[in-house]
RNA sequence: GGAGAGGUGGCAGAGUGGUCGAAUGCGCCUGACUCGAAAUCAGGUGUCCCUUCACAGGGACCGUGGGUUCGAAUCCCACCCUCUCCGCCA
């Protein structure tokens, strides 16, 4: 969430902000009903006040003088039970509003709402000539690789099986993009794949209500996640960093989960959009000053994944539409996916593999982290999180460019250490 | 899952209805002493919110949420977490 005195000095700049990003929240609303909140809280305190004098004269007060006393409290007591219950129903409302906010995008993100007003930065790799071109999904079946039905029967529609050497490819991807990680920097962390929902709202995931992505596990508070982003974020939550701490790189492996609630069709193909997959997260605390460039160092180290798998990939410098209500800004890598639309008999496309994005103070205030500085001073710090490898669309990419003309796979040079075989045959 | 104990400031640890935002010790910061350090002495040292240009003033917070009371760290209820023992188990 934004700073609230953010809000109320620049409330200019936030409606203009939710504008560029498509997004209807009513900035006057909230400033109205924040208003309205302070003169309650105003109120509320002055009445605590008395309350408190009061109780601080009984202590001395005489056996006669204690009646008037005690009456005096109970007619405060009285009073100020309504106006706090006002306060608190005022402070729903305005929290639910203030929620809404979507962070303040950088005024470097490109303006628009379109897939076409996403910026391509640039392209790396050679996009692969392959004649006769399967989709993975195809390419997994006949391999007995990949097994789509089974995983329906069991599980449901949009679950899988991986079998075979696709299973140990997985692994090999998910071993491989940690060992990248780590040489960058990063700690390893294996996290809980569910969290409290109050970890979820607090990196600006909904766990619960009818447009979630969550499942959320009934009659408790809490739901499998989405991504680890949730629990890397949630690890230090409440607390205060040391500045020389900073930046803490941290690359964190789950298991995610999506409902993918209403998303069907070609987008959706395959393991293209799956209901679990599991991902390797890069994640970092920041000082604010720091944040930028980290941003800048969370693409390097996806790229430097990707090159190394030997993917051909487009950088997108994603626009405010897209940018997502807690990131100020977004880069996405789209790999090449020679089969991604050949179920409806079309060619190649780019398919999102990863995508990077700073988040600024706004997941950081949800969560209560922050930063002492040497002075002492406190402030929110900076979050940013970025894809490693999510293992699903990653098998894409690996599987739809390997393929060979006699069928087989032929596993990127970087990933036969991992495998301990160079090809799916 | 069952039984018991407990959750207080950076840490340790007092406090069982008003004099407690909280003793004491450690740690940390500032100053004195010192060539410097140690030791010693003096002072200071939580977070959040509101009002204020500032000085300052006010409010909240003793695991979380309710309740009792004129008044709650302290009493009552629920929940969460930790520890010990038992059970169960990968």
């Amino acid at each position: 969430m934004l700073d609230i005195k953010f809000i109320r000095e620049h409330a200019d700049i936030v409606k203009k902000n939710c504008e560029d990003r498509n997004m209807r929240v009513d900035i006057d609303a909230l400033l109205r009903v924040d208003a309205a909140r302070l003169d309650l809280l105003k109120e509320v305190e002055l009445l605590r006040k008395e309350r408190n004098e009061i109780a601080d004269v009984m202590k001395s007060a005489s056996p006669d003088q204690r009646p008037a006393f005690i009456e005096r409290g109970k007619a405060l007591k009285e009073s100020l039970a309504v106006k706090e219950a006002d306060l608190v129903a005022a402070e729903g409302e305005w929290l639910t509003l203030l929620l809404q906010v979507p962070n303040i995008a950088s005024p470097e993100a490109p303006v628009g709402n379109t897939d076409e007003d996403n910026k391509e930065v640039r392209r790396s790799g050679e996009i692969p000539v392959i004649e006769e071109v399967k989709d993975h999904v195809e390419l997994g079946k006949t391999l007995d690789i990949l097994d789509f039905e089974r995983g329906a029967k069991v599980s449901g529609n949009k679950f899988y099986y991986l079998k075979g050497k696709l299973a140990l490819l997985e692994q090999a991807l998910i071993r491989f993009a940690l060992d990248e990680a780590v040489a960058h920097g990063f700690t390893p962390m294996t996290t809980p794949d569910v969290a409290k929902d109050e970890m979820l709202s607090g990196t600006g995931y909904t766990p619960r209500g009818n447009e979630s992505q969550i499942y959320s596990i009934e009659n408790q508070d809490i739901s499998l996640i989405g991504t680890a982003e949730i629990t890397v974020a949630g690890y230090y939550q409440g607390e205060i960093i040391e500045e020389e701490k900073l930046p803490m790189r941290i690359v964190g492996f789950s298991h995610c989960y999506r409902t993918e609630a209403g998303a069907y069709g070609r987008e959706s193909y395959g393991l293209y959009r799956v209901h679990q997959f599991s991902k390797v997260e890069l994640f970092i605390y920041a000082s604010p000053e720091q944040s930028e460039a980290m941003h800048q160092e969370l693409l390097r180290v996806e790229e430097a994944i990707w090159t190394k798998l030997g993917i051909p990939y487009r950088v997108l410098d994603i626009c405010t539409g897209d940018l997502g209500a807690p990131y100020t800004r977004k880069y996405d890598l789209e790999a090449w996916m020679p089969g991604k639309s050949n179920a409806n008999g079309g060619r190649g496309e780019w398919g999102e593999i990863t995508s990077t994005s700073n988040c600024s103070d706004y997941q950081a205030r949800r969560l209560g982290i922050r930063v002492k500085r040497p002075n002492g001073s406190i402030e929110f710090l900076h979050t940013l999180n970025g894809t490693a490898i999510a293992t699903s669309r990653g098998m894409i990419a690996v599987l739809e460019n390997g393929q060979q003309p006699d069928g087989s796979i032929r596993i990127p040079d970087a990933l036969i250490p991992y495998c301990g075989f160079d090809r799916i045959s």
